[in-house]
DNA sequence: TTTCCATTCATACTTTAGGATGATTTTGGA
DNA sequence: TCCAAAATCATCCTAAAGTATGAATGGAAA
């Protein structure tokens, strides 16, 4: 006995093979055809102009159908933008462009985030190593390149140019 | 005289219609090939099969051909949609929830708002017509409120409880 | 090698922020 | 009407922030 899976990959096997069954009981049925008419034309024997035309008709109607049924088609790819409301703000894409336009350097730029995280000058010096001054010194740079004048205005510029998260 | 318009557009015209005009000569030659083989086959009468198999092939070739050239190319067209981040949701709902619990008073959260745009304490007691003891008290509340010890920090903790966009 | 820039630090000074405390006036409900 | 919360303002003081200026160092580019 077959089971349903044998079952099934021999009705694969045939629809996979359906255009050469096709193609063969077609090529049976123009050669019956063509002895038919063959036989017909021995006699009247005037009528050889037709014949040729009908099969010249007939093959160029079977060229037509085999292109048209064996032509792969052509897959066109369309891509589409999806807006896809990215609900988690997880995802922050550093403003590159406008850090370059401003010319923080990397130490300020640290300085500028320590400040968007609330700590005071004094608890960056000691997170980062360095004196309070040095921070001080930083943080006029920053004011001065972001066109500001408290660190409350940084922070805020900073975040609204997507130069800090 | 011609202008270099209308010969771009007569130019147009014919490369519209080369496809017919290609199948026309085709068909002349056909003609052509098929009185010289009758001619042939008059004479050697038992060639008769290869004559027949020569213009199905022929025409069959004739017909795939045609069918290529002429037909409308099928398409497949396949739709990948490509997730794109849209930008910040511009929508900002309140945290009414944390805002009750911290307690925070109307004025106090106005305060706190302006805080945010980097104004100073100056600056907001002006734009709200008070003076800058007030809002030093009134930031002093916000400070305690939020358990915090800085504007920064405030501002900071504001933003991502969502009190203030 | 020289020059430029980032980083570091210092000193002195001014301004702003923040804390503590007390007081007065408004206002929305019980 | 009375009360509690909110809003207002003041004074005194300390802490932090911010400005101005100068300078040393080290690395990278010209």
């Amino acid at each position: 006995m077959l089971t349903a899976n044998e079952l099934r990959m021999k009705w694969h096997a045939i629809t996979r093979n359906r255009q050469n069954i096709l193609y063969g009981l077609s090529l049976a049925v123009l050669l019956f055809l063509l002895k038919w008419l063959e036989l017909r034309f021995l006699i009247i024997h005037h009528a050889m102009e037709i014949y040729i035309g009908m099969v010249a008709v007939i093959f160029t109607a079977l060229g037509v159908w085999l292109s048209l049924k064996l032509a792969r088609p052509k897959v066109q790819t369309v891509i589409v933008e999806k807006p896809v409301p990215v609900s988690a703000p997880a995802t922050f894409s550093m403003n590159t462009v406008e850090l370059d336009r401003l010319g923080l350097s990397g130490r300020e730029l640290e300085v500028l985030q320590l400040m968007a995280d609330g700590l005071s000058n004094q608890e960056i010096a000691g997170r980062l190593f360095v004196s309070l001054n040095t921070i001080k010194t930083h943080a006029s740079r920053v004011f001065e390149k972001l066109d500001v004048k408290r660190r409350t205005q940084a922070v805020e510029k900073a975040k609204r140019l997507s130069i800090i998260p």
